[in-house]
RNA sequence: GCGGUUGUGGUGAAGCUGGUUAACACACCAGAUUGUGGCUCUGGCAUUCGCGAGUUCGAGUCUCGUCAAUCGCCCCA
């Protein structure tokens, strides 16, 4: 059979690849403009790292790339950015210098699970994480950052969807109280979610199924079981949001799929009818826990990762992306079959910073002006016998078609003029 | 892990109830035009229909398997 890649994995080809360019650059002034700094951390962890006790979702329990190199340590290619980034803030101590830690990244995770639409098994998060301070401000701000990221890009058919999981106390609470009271109607619930009421029951809350039933209308909320204390925190990353005029939704049903977020969660969502069923470019949340568990100090944490591929689709379907490759300044057409000379010529203008593509192929002059417009060059120079013998170059402006014969040192001052800024 | 749909050249695709030379268009290459891009014209470009079996005198067309793509479920970025 012949070679193809892995299922679920994808080559990135020039056309795409300049979309990432795109991106990537932008999250990147974002994160400048944040005071965010970019790191690196391996793909591969030691299965620990992303296993956390009690977790019960399906993403930690089957849905990741994990082997066993020479019968030792199980390891994993990341599924996601968070639990690698903390990994290496508690292993740097990084803790130990001026908080919050505020960190970024882009970088491919890889997922077993099912391919589709906006779905991979290998692709790539651009994310953040800040590190050691608890603070409503702070949320807002980071949710403020994904935003305005998102709609600078160009993204219009977009929804900020939030909701607040409370402390770890409120959250038992609620969790106790959803599974008695679901409990009563296990028999009305669709399989998934009698599935669900034993592993996550807040995940029956967001079931497409089961979502218009009689018994759902009564569930418990959330915000019935909230501390005092948790309240007014999301209160105040409300008022955070309003402030910066960031137009939210509160969803109660929105839960995040990792176990460890406390307080704040959200999501952002793409309304436009490309998204498919895969609509989230971005979500995340705040976790008082997940660094004390990992063996760090009590430090709370918030951060956000953003699907990359997603966003570009969307950003495709969205029409943000000019399609135009890159123009070339000059091509340099040769008649003589290589020519030393024509790379002498070539070279001269790259050193000088002049896109230059040349043609080293035996073929007619025809099909060399061919080529010359399919780079969309501006300027075709011309090397024949009479121009090497002469050290000239003979110059066709593509605009107006205009042509002259200029010395090998007439050649960059011309171009300067012409071209040059 | 579960279900639906699809699979013909570089691309878009035609191919009727199985009948033997796999349309057409675009792209690409060469020439007409041996130093000039467009147009036009001429010619070239799938030893073969994702792959493997089977049914048949005969399979791109039917059956099974397999791989892949795609959409949805699950899950999630």
């Amino acid at each position: 059979m012949a070679l193809q890649a892995v299922k679920g994995m994808y080559d990135i080809l020039p056309d795409r690849m300049r979309k990432f360019e795109h991106v990537d650059n932008l999250f990147k002034y974002f994160l400048e403009l944040y005071g965010y700094e970019l790191t690196k951390t391996p793909i591969v962890e030691y299965t620990k790292v992303f296993q956390k006790d009690n977790d019960t979702s399906d993403m930690v329990t089957k849905e990741m790339f994990t082997f066993t190199m020479n019968h030792k340590d199980s390891l994993t290619l990341r599924p996601e950015g968070t639990a690698g980034i903390i990994r290496s803030f508690i292993q740097n101590k990084l803790y130990s210098g001026e908080l919050p830690v505020k960190l970024g990244y882009i970088g491919e995770m890889f997922r077993y699970e099912r391919p589709q639409k906006g779905r991979q098994r290998q692709f790539t998060q651009l994310g953040i994480e800040a590190l050691g301070e608890k603070n409503p401000l702070l949320d807002a701000e980071v949710i403020a950052l994904g935003y305005s990221f998102v709609k600078t890009l160009g993204l219009k058919a977009i929804s900020v969807c939030i909701n607040t999981l409370g402390d770890n106390s409120s959250r038992m609470a609620y969790r106790q109280a959803l599974k008695a009271y679901f409990e009563q109607y296990r028999d009305l619930l669709c399989l998934d979610c009698q599935n669900r009421l034993d592993k996550n029951p807040l995940r029956i809350l967001d079931c497409k199924i089961d979502h218009d039933k009689e018994f759902m209308a009564n569930a418990p909320k959330i915000s019935d079981y909230l501390s005092a204390e948790a309240k007014a925190y999301f209160d105040a990353v409300l008022a955070g949001l309003d402030l910066l005029n960031i137009p939210y939704v509160i969803d109660e049903s929105l839960v995040r799929g990792l176990d460890y977020y406390t307080d704040t969660v959200f999501e952002v969502k793409s309304t436009h009818e490309a998204s498919g069923a895969q609509s989230t470019i971005f979500g995340g949340g705040r976790y008082d826990s997940l660094v004390e568990e990992m063996g760090g100090p009590d430090m709370s944490g918030i951060g956000f990762a953003i699907g990359e591929e997603r966003l570009i689709l969307l950003g495709e379907a969205e029409g943000i992306f000019e399609e135009e490759k890159p123009s070339l300044d000059v091509y340099v057409i040769d008649l003589l079959a290589s020519d030393p000379y024509v790379l002498k010529v070539a070279t001269a203008l790259r050193n000088n910073g002049y896109k230059t593509e040349v043609n080293y192929k035996k073929r007619s002059l025809k099909a060399q002006f061919k080529s010359a417009e399919r780079f969309k060059a501006r300027f075709i120079a011309i090397i024949g016998e009479d121009e090497r013998n002469d050290m000239t170059v003979t110059l066709k402006d593509s605009l107006d078609k205009s042509q002259v014969i200029l010395r090998f040192d007439e050649l960059l001052e011309y171009l300067d003029e012409k071209i040059g800024d």
